[in-house]
DNA sequence: AAAAATGTTTAGATTAGACTAAATTTTTAA
DNA sequence: TTAAAAATTTAGTCTAATCTAAACATTTTT
């Protein structure tokens, strides 16, 4: 059984490990977690000696098949939690990201089967993240950035990179949300604007903007 | 805002304090808890200083106006997951304890405010235990115990004293539970034994059951 | 390939919360 | 009302998780 400690540094080296290849970065983990890089040193220590990462100084850590299926039943209980908040307690996608941190931690395998039950089964929580199931698996279909769409394609808005409250609001007040069907009209060569369908309307969204929404061809 | 610790103390002073009159006394919060005396006092301390509770050396603990709308906070969100893992999460009354110990330190007004308009504003948990309104405000129905109730006057199960899941789990073999109206039939001088009426059934129980279970004459 | 910059670890300190053992106070009983 | 018992506090120790500052390793730049 873990602390929360330990499951936060568990969850961020997996979250840190999904967006990049090979070994993480102590910085990184620092960066994530918001703690001194020493204090990242020492904890790496310390999930070594529980086999939940494999570690060598300077060299980073990867997780262990058991440091995985802990971190999975953590991200698990966050988008179950997240998907709760928002079906049923009337949560926006921005707000529930805080609330879920600590729902997280909650430890119930009868309480997380049973709200996977009540929820029906979700695949995907509110912002287009795959669930895992009870065996720890899930489905992640193929995703393609909104600057990689081809000009007069079709997709459908699925997720986002940037899940910052602050992103997560621009996009609904240009009612772009999971769902949302999604068309480059035309590619700025100036500046790399984007002018695209969203739905009924049209309107222009900067690259910046186009690289953090993730679409289904 | 407090940590898992000093939430915990608050919660059981204000138990202690409702089942006794006076301040509270170092061990019986040292028992509540499980922790040493020694702890206890290093807690009082730090309590004290924050001014949740009033605090004389030797002479025990009183909860402040501020220290008892904190442990108002915590007994209404726990009595509210404990309301919702029964009614939406096949749990049962002996079973939501251990989770709700854990839900109830979730830090979210919007999430507690949501979470009862969502079971429609319950006055009442699973155990009879009333739930603390937004207001902090509870209703407390009058209440007396099984052994309390005249023979042959019927009343009805509101709630219970001893929380364990053994004592719970007992009641529910014998299809007692909040809601069942029951009846002494005939008390027995010799051991002080009951023969009621529980709902369609009759059955004896002991005077030690019978002074665990509320009624509402 | 050496120097500089960056990243990482070690050593030692700090805090919250808990503990044990000893000292002190209060309560109970003789 | 004094002695014994019980309750409580103090003093000092421990662990987890953090930090700072200094040392060390790796990577990048010149």
């Amino acid at each position: 059984m873990q602390t929360l400690s330990t499951e936060d540094y568990l969850k961020a080296i997996y979250h840190v490990s999904q967006s990049s290849s090979g070994a993480v970065a102590t910085t990184s983990i620092a960066k994530q977690i918001g703690a001194k890089p020493s204090s990242v040193t020492d904890m790496f220590n310390k999930l070594s000696d529980q086999n939940l990462v494999k570690y060598q100084k300077y060299q980073g850590v990867s997780l262990t098949n058991e440091g995985v299926k802990t971190a999975l039943r953590i991200v698990r209980k966050h988008r179950l939690w997240e998907s709760f908040l928002v079906s049923h307690l009337n949560f926006n996608w921005d707000e529930v990201h805080q609330v879920a941190e600590q729902l997280e931690h909650i430890q119930s395998e009868k309480l997380t089967n049973e709200l996977e039950r009540f929820l029906d089964y979700p695949t995907h929580d509110p912002h287009g993240d795959p669930i895992p199931n009870r065996a720890l698996f899930m489905k992640t279909y193929s995703k393609i950035l909104l600057t990689e769409l081809p000009v007069n394609k079709e997709g459908v808005c699925i997720g986002v990179k940037d899940n910052s409250s602050g992103f997560l609001r621009y996009l609904d007040r240009r009612q772009i949300g999971i769902g949302t069907t999604l068309q480059v009209l035309h590619r700025e060569d100036f500046d790399d604007s984007l002018h695209i369908q969203a739905g009924k309307s049209t309107l222009m969204i900067t690259k910046k903007t186009a690289e953090n929404i993730y679409v289904k061809p």
